[in-house]
This record gives C-alpha cells, sequence and structure tokens, in this order.
DNA sequence: GATGAATGAGTGTTCATTCAT
DNA sequence: GATGAATGAACACTCATTCAT
C-alpha cells in the first residue's frame, strides 16, 4: 500500500496531558539537534523518532507531516526571536546606557544587539529551517507575526512610516544580520559591525522625511 | 554494485562539435524552466533530461551531477547580473539622467534599478538555484566573483569603505532588494520603493566618516 | 541530491518481533534461488525483494546494502561448510569404517567426503557468492574463521606443519574440491574421485619431514 | 532508440594492416592497464577506449563486445603462461640443475617455477580478468587448451595418469598457486613455499599405482 | 496510546552500445 | 575507417508514511 503523501491536515493531537507534552517537546529538541548536527539533509523523521526516544508512530500522532514539525519548530524559533527583541525596544540594554537619549541610537543599537543575539546557538539549525520554510512559500505565512510586531512597534517608537520605508528598513537589517550569520562572518559579534548597522539603520531613519 | 568512481571533475565533456553546445544549452534552459514551474522539489535530473529532449545519459555527458548543473546555473544567473550592474555603474542609466551629479544619487539610483531589473523573470528559478546553493553552502564560493567584482569596483567609484561597511552595504542592498523579489511585493518595480533603497544607500554613504 | 549517511552499520535492524525473523530468512532464502537461477548477474536487490515477498524497503531495513546481504550469505554457507567437516573430522564417518586406524586415511576420507557434501545443492548459488566475496577482497575476512578452523585442529589431529604446509594442504584440497564443483565434472560425487583426493592429502602428509 | 546487448557475433574485423593491428594492442594494453590499476569495476568500454586513445567507436569495431574483449585478453594471458610453462617442462631450467635426475623433481620444480612467474605482474589485472571468465561460465571453454596442453605433454612425460589422477594433479597445483597469489601470501616466492608445492607433486605422482 | 515492521514511488547515476557525421 | 554525441534500460538505495499488533 502506498503512503500517501499530502493530506491537508493540520497537527494531528493536541497535548493535554504532560506526558504527551514532553514527547512533543523531546520530538522538537531532536529536531533542532539533528538540524545542527547534519542539516536538512540528516533531518528525517525516522532520524528524529529515534533520537527523541520515540517510535515513528508516535511522532506521526503528534506531527501529521513532516513539514507540520519544521513549521513548529520555525514557529517557535520566532517567537523567542521577537520576544528577544520586544524586550529589547521596550527596556533597552542595560549595559548600553539609557535607552533613550537624544536620538534613537541606544534603543537601535538594542535592538540589533538583540537580533544577532537572536541568531546565537544553533545557527545551522536556524538556517535548516530558514530554507525549508523559504522552500515551500511558507515564508508569507511566517512573515505575517513578523509584519504585525511591526506593525504595532512602529506607531510607539519610530516616526511614521510608509509602507516601502518599513519594508526597507526592516529587510535591510534582517538582510545583513542574516547573511553575517549564514556567511558566518568572522566579525559578526565585533563592534565594529555593530556600529555599522547601528549607523544604517540611524542614518536611513534622519533622512526619511517627516 | 555500481563502480563509484572518484572524479572530481567540474565538467564531464566539453563540447566540440555544433550538436553539443545546442544540447547543453537545451538542458540549462530545460533547468530554468522546470525551477520556473515547479522549484527546487520538481528538478529531478529525469525531468530536464525530458524537458530538454535529450536522454538522461546525455545530461549526464555534460554534467556530472546534479550540483554541477546547479552551480552551472547559479553562475549564469550571477554572470548576467554583475553583467547588468556592472554596465550600469559605469554609465549611469540614460534613462535618469547625468549620472555624475552633485552627490552620487545618478549612480547609486542605476545600480538599484540593474538589480531590480536582475531579478526580473524568472524569480522562482532564481530562489531555487539561491536556496539549492546556500544549502550546499556554496554560497561562500559563489560569493567570490561578487567580492572581486565590489572590491574591483569600490576603489573607483566609493570612498574607501572598511570590511565591515562594505559588508553592510551590499547586504543590506542584496537583502532588500532580495526580499522584495522573494515575497513578491506589489511595489517590486513601483518609484517609491526605488527611491527608499536609493535613500537607505545615500544615508548610509553619507554617515560613513570620513 | 539524496543525502548520503556515512554509517557503517552492517545490519539495520534486529528483529525484534516475530514477523522480523521470517522476513530475514525469505530474504535470504530468496537470495539464494535467485543466485541460484541466475547467478550474480541476476542478483539485484529489486529482484530479491520481489522473490521474497517483501518490498524492497524492507530487504533495506535489514541489509544496509547489497554487499551485506552477500556476505551474510556466505558467512552462513562456510558456517554449515565448517560445521560438516568439524563433525566429520571429530567423528569420522561411521560408513568408512574406524576412523582411526593404521594411518590417518579413514579422517582423511571423512573430511573430503564432507568437503564435498558441503558444496551440495544451490552450486550455482555457492559459486556466485565466492565470485562475489572474492571481487571485493573480503575473501580475506572469510578465510578468518577457516585459518582459525584449522588452526585449532591441526594441533589435535595432524602433524605439527609448518605455514607454508597447512597452506599448500588446505589450498590444493579446497583447490581440488572448488575446481570440480565450478567446473561440473561429472565424477564430482564418483568413489575414484574421492580415492585421488585422499591419495593426494595422504601421500602429501606422509611425505613431509617429522 | 535502445541498445541491443547480446549479438552473437565474435569478432568485427580482422585487423590486416599494420595501423589496425596497433590499434588492437593499444586497447588490449590499455585493457590490461585500467584493469590493474582499478579492478573489473573500473573495467568500462568507455575507459578502456580513452586510455587507449581511441574513439569508443573505434573500440567497437575491433571488439564487438566488451566480453569478446576480455575474452581476448584471457586467451593472451594463457598462452604466454602455457608457453612459459612449456618451456619449463622441456629445457628445465638451468639454475636447477640438470632436469632430468633420479625421480622427476627437477622437473616438477621448472614447472611450479614457471608457473609462479606466470602470475607476475599484473596481478590484479589476471585476477580480474579470472574472475570475469568465471562468472561468465567461460572457464569451460578457457580450459580447453589447458587440457589439450596437458594431454599433449603428459604422455610423454608422466606416467600414464587417468582422467581423475590428470584433474586431481593440475587442480592441486594450480588451486596451490593461484590461492597464494590472489591471498598475496608474502612467502609466494619463497623457497620454502616452492618446495612444499613440490613435495607435494612428487609424493603425489610416486603415490599412484602403475 | 504506543510500537516498529512494512511499504514503494521516486531519485541520482552508470555504462554498453549505436550511428549520423 | 574513425569519431564521439546520444541513448535508455537498469540499478542501488532513500524516506515519508501507514497500520496491524
Amino acid at each position: 500500500m502506498p503512503a500517501r503523501r499530502q493530506r491537508p491536515e493540520v497537527k494531528r493531537r493536541t497535548p493535554r496531558q504532560a506526558r504527551a507534552a514532553g514527547t512533543v517537546a523531546a520530538i522538537l529538541e531532536a529536531s533542532a539537534q539533528i538540524l545542527e548536527a547534519g542539516g536538512l539533509a540528516a533531518f528525517t523523521t525516522n532520524a528524529v523518532a529515534e533520537r527523541a526516544g520515540v517510535s515513528i508512530g508516535t511522532l506521526y500522532q503528534y506531527f501529521a507531516n513532516k513539514n507540520l514539525l519544521l513549521l513548529e519548530l520555525a514557529r517557535q524559533e520566532m517567537q523567542s526571536g521577537l520576544a528577544d527583541v520586544a524586550r529589547a525596544l521596550q527596556e533597552g540594554d542595560p549595559a548600553i546606557g539609557p535607552a533613550f537619549g537624544p536620538g534613537a541610537e541606544g534603543r537601535v543599537r538594542a535592538v540589533v544587539r538583540a537580533m544577532v543575539q537572536a541568531f546565537r546557538g544553533r545557527a545551522r539549525a536556524r538556517k535548516a529551517v530558514m530554507q525549508a520554510i523559504l522552500a515551500q512559500n511558507m515564508g508569507v505565512e511566517m512573515m505575517a507575526p513578523i509584519a504585525a510586531f511591526v506593525a504595532r512597534r512602529s506607531d510607539a517608537f519610530m516616526p511614521v512610516l510608509t509602507r516601502e520605508q518599513l519594508f526597507v528598513l526592516s529587510r535591510a537589517l534582517m538582510g545583513t544580520v542574516r547573511s553575517a550569520v549564514m556567511e558566518e562572518q568572522p566579525f559578526l559579534r565585533s563592534r565594529s559591525f555593530e556600529d555599522e548597522v547601528v549607523r544604517l539603520v540611524v542614518a536611513y531613519l534622519q533622512a526619511v522625511p517627516r
């Protein structure tokens, strides 16, 4: 009997018991580990189940297919990343000095630093997840929370930007950090790199007509 | 038990007869079409061969494996893109007005426009090629010609930038355009988008200390 | 682009359920049948799976690759062959008369007969397995159990032989029987052939200086 | 159009011109080199043609298929081997002393030495050829010249042996030398090994009733 | 709920052989 | 006679997914 591949079902079971939650967590952790160790190529459902210490059948009880597992992973990554950035926006980074000074530089620096931090650890896993998401054109879906986040924040902290300006700003920032991570640039965590990213954002914000 | 020979060759046969050149072109064209139509998932060597109207054996006479076919495709894309940008840098775009004015704005605009143009057509194919290249960490190799290109040009046209500055500038620019293409933003070809990208670059260049 | 994992595993899954043990047996039996019917050329993993009545995937769950399947087959053959010869050495063959008489002739005859017997049935399969083993230079590995066996026995029953003498004796014996089998000589099971092989061994053993 | 595989045609062209003879020689030499370097797995018609410096088409003009090329190779090897042994039988080896003494020992030693010599050089190639010949059950055909040779010689030099005796003697001898070569035994060229092989043959010949 | 044995369509790749030029 | 581009059947092997126990 051939295995049917595409069934538009989203999630099989919502873990309601403690044991189930542990199982799901184990599967997600195993996924991240495998992605980190061997990239997308090593990421097979059988490998994940084995490393998670559950049977392949159990895995499929919680994730209807491989994609949804990947998607859940992406959702987690993104959430924690956004949370970090949100915290940075709100508090500033105490090590930087007062988040609000003359000019937004302190706050911008905090955000940049939060983004770089967000990419720390599990770089290969993150990269692999990104690729997979892109490959399936789920990039659009994944962008929704970011867009919502930015829209919510932008009113409060930034001069009101047009759609295009918001796009250019966010993608330039993301693109720079993303490239540094993916290309594994040695200066990723250096102060001089951070300085330049901050310079880019601040210069643009000042150049925008109000 | 097939004999797995180890020949690190890049290309199997260099076409000597006229017929062969056409075959190679057909294979590359078929690759692009399939990538465009079905993304990386549809890109199988058998599919390519079929669409190219050649046998699978013929495909393997010219490309030792699937990766090298992809790589060749990437090389072509990159070359034509770089050529366009180079032309823009050198000439400016006559439709924009004098390329050299007070401030580099004209030239910058030409470059931005060339980049957007370079992404025109075959967006999915380009995207898929990018993904594949990234996935195999051949991104580093593919970056070499870009780096060389930028280094060559930067002396002549830009204030001398540090390594970090060059990185931030190029990746912010690339990232913005790339995102607009991949997310299929409706304003991709709009003047207002172009304006903002130009604003970003010019603002940064002016903010860099000399 | 299939992910080529590197796991130097010998066997993929050790059958834990009763069903699995039957499956492995079926695969090995199918292998022998196919080898017997069509030789090494017909021995494809797909053909084996089909004849075994399992899917190709199942075959690969138990044998990581074609070679290991062949190797397992060889191990089985060898084991049963050695066991027969061992029994012959120990007991002598009651049909021959007292195993220990003046001169070792009775015992030698028992061994020769055991060897010929060991080659009975599935001659083509045996031949094919031999070829494959030789072709991959795993002959050395397969010789280890034989060498160990001979060394263990030789002390007890034979005059102490030098390395070269042991080699000449064993290979002459093996070579003769092997050739008779492979060339499908009509006199393979005849008494006269057995007589000559026995004569060879006995004559050599008597000629060796003590 | 599919390539038909089996055409019972023996040889395409008999080289009548000097150039053709050179081509055939080049192809055979290339075959031996490739076999020696990479074993049977590396022995592809395309590889042979390339190394021989001729086109694949030319190769097929002289050898209708791969098997016949292999067969021709085997024929050559065998011929030169038999010639060596024949010379040894006739002349004895001057280094050994008079070939004819009391007992045939001198002559036997010369033959053994000739056989070991015949296996010198191109061991892998020889092995691969053997395997291929065996695999196709052409062993029988290849045995014909040997049988003829032995039959012709045996009258002259040996006591008249029965069919079984001739078989046992020749296969024991062949088997011993063959094994030593294939297992790459370190004592292959040693005097002590030669002594034991000689002992085996002489002992058997003396044990045969006349 | 959990297990893991089984499935089989699908993939990349090879290589003997042909035949138009 | 020679060339080499083209052919395509055949093969080893993978892995997402199912379902009987």
